[in-house]
DNA sequence: AAAAACAGGTTAAACGTTTAAATAAAAAAC
DNA sequence: GTTTTTTATTTAAACGTTTAACCTGTTTTT
């Protein structure tokens, strides 16, 4: 059986709202009776019951944590990190982290995950994009919630974001400093807000080198940030017969995409064509060459965030703060000086 | 603020325990009441606190989800997938699941994951290989434990396991279905339980059609079962001399690595050689030639650990269950029959 | 020297459930 | 028409905390 308050209180000599007020430090206890309860609370390996400690205080100690199927499945742990960053942030805090996807359709009759449903959780974590119906749903409940990577297009939340225009800057200028001038933007998913800013970072770069901008560099079209598009928009791009010397994708996995398609039609990177990428990823393969990336430290993403909830828990905080965590351009050997 | 059980109480005109009762379905209720109840419940939304049941049940509502970090952050979904299905499990309970990792390499001062500690949840489930050490700190503990993908070397447990050895023997059969003999087997860490038995279901298959095992044929010396490692065994194969015309590896991982090493020698799949892996991840990247594997129901592996986990806790069923969940050979494009 | 302030601790109620035991009402048995 | 049995419901205790309110003894203030 668990140790309880009681035994330690016996054990110490002390009623059980000493014991109790020494766990917590508030007032005034006297330092004798704080060791021989803290003694006690020692010998007898005692820890408080979570539960009769949330019945109480009416919060039930945990945070939802939400994203969706596709997400959470991805090959590179992009979201899964962020999950371990909360997961680990944690251990600081007596929350604990409960996990859950939704489907990536998300339609009216779709049940919330359970914890929702039963508000057995104090606050909601939800990383990556999700549908705009379950964020109406969400929002009407009246629940501490923070976005991680993603920022719904209407209302006001607290979030914790990458900081994508400037991410998008620093590749592009990036580029810039290696001589370039026509740089292809190909991001899938122009709705998401992630991508939108990364361009928005590229066409700032251009503008601040007064190098005019080209609509036919940029290659959005596509459904996803995947591979396999990364792979069609450069053909999108060769078929319009435009020129370029660099490539600043939306993300690693086009980026990859992209140097494959090169690959295939024989264009050497970065000796012909340098490719900018965006998350750094670490693949399982080695990739030729070494991809130059902005690094999103995504295990920080989720660290942050549990540390805002935690602010907003202990309402120590205004509502909705953003983050915007820094990222960081990581020269490898898809970027070389443009040839002359 | 949420919605007691005294308020439906008070709504249907009945006591706490009489909704209690209807809740439960316990002891006779006459219809009548129950239908008030219900009606109550139904229009109040009411959930019952899962805290204030937990205190008098004396039980947490929480499982445990273990595993190594570097499992969850492997880029193939495979663990993901598991725990997914433990997720889902749960929808048909009233359990949620914590997840948490540890290091993989666990020493002695290194803290248990804080629910653990804590006392926090009411069962364990472990999935994949985890350090001797854990499982020795777990094991004293007096929880329900159960393991998915992995047997501890010793003591007796509750598991939900691979068919590996069927599977082993599905996968070698089929090559010799094709007319093949010189089957190589290339597996990493050989300390690994699933990995033999891999291994097993080979021989197994070998000695069933009558053909001679060749120790020469078998690389287990790595320690992963990594894509570098699946190349870095066909360089063995070569270097050892010995002919082959099939290679077994023991997941797709190390399948996939076998094939570009053979690529890349110009060695044509599976014209010259046939291959077939285990595990059916289902990558990002579209391999050339689709893979012949075994399959693994990973989301099923999750399901079953739960369903046995939930039997564990509700005492209908003798401790140390073992549950082999079968597997299935799916045949692609990466085996053909032995040419002549 | 009495009153006030303070330090250090205890008592007891409250949180929202479950369920054994008690009770009340109805039905069955005599 | 009692008594017994059965059925339906309620009462109340218990689970393990937290904390406001209270108490007691000591120190400070007047």
């Amino acid at each position: 059986m668990k140790i309880t308050i009681k035994e330690v209180a016996e054990k110490a000599g002390v009623s059980t709202a000493t014991v109790s007020l020494v766990l917590h430090n508030k007032r005034r206890i006297s330092e004798e009776t704080r060791k021989k309860v803290l003694k006690a609370v020692r010998e007898l390996n005692y820890h408080p019951s979570r539960v009769a400690r949330g019945l109480v205080l009416k919060q039930t100690g945990n945070i939802g944590f939400v994203l969706t199927e596709d997400h959470f499945l991805r090959s590179e742990p992009f979201y899964t990190k962020i999950f371990l960053g909360t997961e680990f942030e944690t251990r600081n805090s007596n929350y604990f982290v409960l996990l859950s996807t939704i489907p990536t359709e998300f339609s009216d009759e779709e049940p919330l995950p359970r914890y929702i449903v039963q508000q057995n959780i104090d606050g909601l974590i939800v990383a990556g994009k999700v549908p705009l119906k379950f964020v109406e749903k969400i929002s009407s409940l009246n629940l501490p919630i923070i976005f991680i990577d993603y920022y719904p297009p209407k209302g006001d939340y607290s979030a914790v974001l990458i900081d994508n225009i400037h991410g998008g800057l620093l590749a592009t200028q990036h580029l810039i400093d290696l001589g370039h001038e026509k740089i292809a933007f190909i991001g899938g998913d122009i709705e998401h807000p992630s991508i939108n800013e990364r361009l928005i970072g590229y066409k700032m770069a251009l503008e601040k080198y007064g190098i005019q901008f080209n609509a036919d560099l940029v290659v959005t079209g596509e459904k996803s940030t995947s591979k396999e598009n990364g792979f069609n928009a450069i053909c999108v791009l060769m078929e319009r017969g435009v020129e370029f010397t660099a490539i600043f994708a939306c993300n690693d996995a086009m980026a990859i995409g992209a140097m494959e398609c090169l690959k295939k039609r024989d264009i050497k990177i970065p000796k012909q064509v340098s490719v900018v990428g965006f998350d750094d990823i670490e693949s399982d393969i080695f990739h030729d060459p070494p991809l130059t990336t902005v690094a999103v430290p995504k295990f920080d993403l989720g660290i942050e965030a549990m540390k805002l909830m935690r602010d907003l828990l202990n309402k120590n905080i205004r509502k909705n703060k953003k983050i915007l965590v820094p990222v960081e351009l990581v020269v490898r050997q898809s970027t070389a000086r443009l040839q002359a």
